[in-house]
DNA sequence: GCGAGATTTCAGAGATCTCTAAAAGTTCGA
DNA sequence: TCGAACTTTTAGAGATCTCTGAAATCTCGC
């Protein structure tokens, strides 16, 4: 089965904004598929690659949480699905990048002094990033009351 | 005169998300002199590299909003500094792939139907991502407005 | 209009990253 | 405990990306 092409252009977006090729294109084949599970070697064979590839990839997946193995009785091979929340987690994950905006500011004020124009601009960039670090959780945090009310 | 180390730091956090090397290094520079404004020239010396390295980095800065050029009455070099809302812009520009990201499940949906298993992980994927497209500019337009009031 | 200084362009060297293939390891039924 | 099926690991080939250096172009004072 040829893998859709919004499919493609997913895979593409997340490899530009920092993830492995080949994990972005198993991650989006997790959430194409029609299937409820894919096991490795479906997701090999429908992405045209090699085992070693999808191992590495589903590793780092599991690994940020965003897909989970899943218990396949009465069969040997391992099965996979997106999580629930994925998408809630990868913003999380790329928020990260606001924490660690926020705090190298701060340490370049610490370092130039307050009093500066490196210290202005660099004040500047810590507000901002420590206004969205407050604001963010709670956003994501409506959306999931929302989902799954109580 | 060596970079800060906070500089170095945020450069790489910017590369891991997608932006080129040099031009994260040139905007980290920007952000933490202690000038108002840099030239090429210092930019190329301060970072250690070529001036062509440099002229490609300012280019794509300039070209998605995040510095600008300062005309200098009285020198034939270029100056450079970094734009106001700099990191709104930024934020802004990232958040083109959450609209990305709503286009391609609606896509999928199209393609799968939305009675699937794919299409049902699909609609909740459009669905946060929708939610995000519309709280986010409102997000950065309240910083804005705090920041600049009337 | 000319020339010095500054900037831009771009081909190719070099560095970096990704994927594959094969070997090693693991798991489970018999 | 053995063997078959499946998965993981990893070295290195291959692809990709980035940076440099040098030539071309541009700009501005004179």
């Amino acid at each position: 089965m040829a893998l859709s092409d919004p499919a493609e252009r997913l895979a593409l977006a997340l490899t530009q904004s920092g993830m492995q090729r080949m994990t972005a294109r198993v991650l989006a084949a997790l959430l194409f598929t029609d299937q409820e599970t894919m096991t490795a070697g479906e997701l090999a064979e429908s992405l045209a690659t090699s085992s070693g590839s999808v191992s590495t990839s589903v590793k780092a997946l599991t690994g940020v949480g965003l897909i989970e193995r899943v218990p396949a009785p009465g069969s040997r091979r391992e099965h996979f699905r997106l999580r629930d929340h994925a998408w809630a987690t990868l913003m999380s994950q790329q928020n990260q990048m606001i924490k660690l905006m926020m705090d190298v500011a701060e340490e370049g004020i610490a370092a130039t002094g307050a009093e500066t124009p490196g210290g202005r601009r660099l004040a500047e960039m810590r507000d901002f990033y420590a206004y969205l670090w407050q604001r963010l959780p709670e956003l994501i945090g409506d959306w999931k009351a929302g989902r799954t009310p109580h």
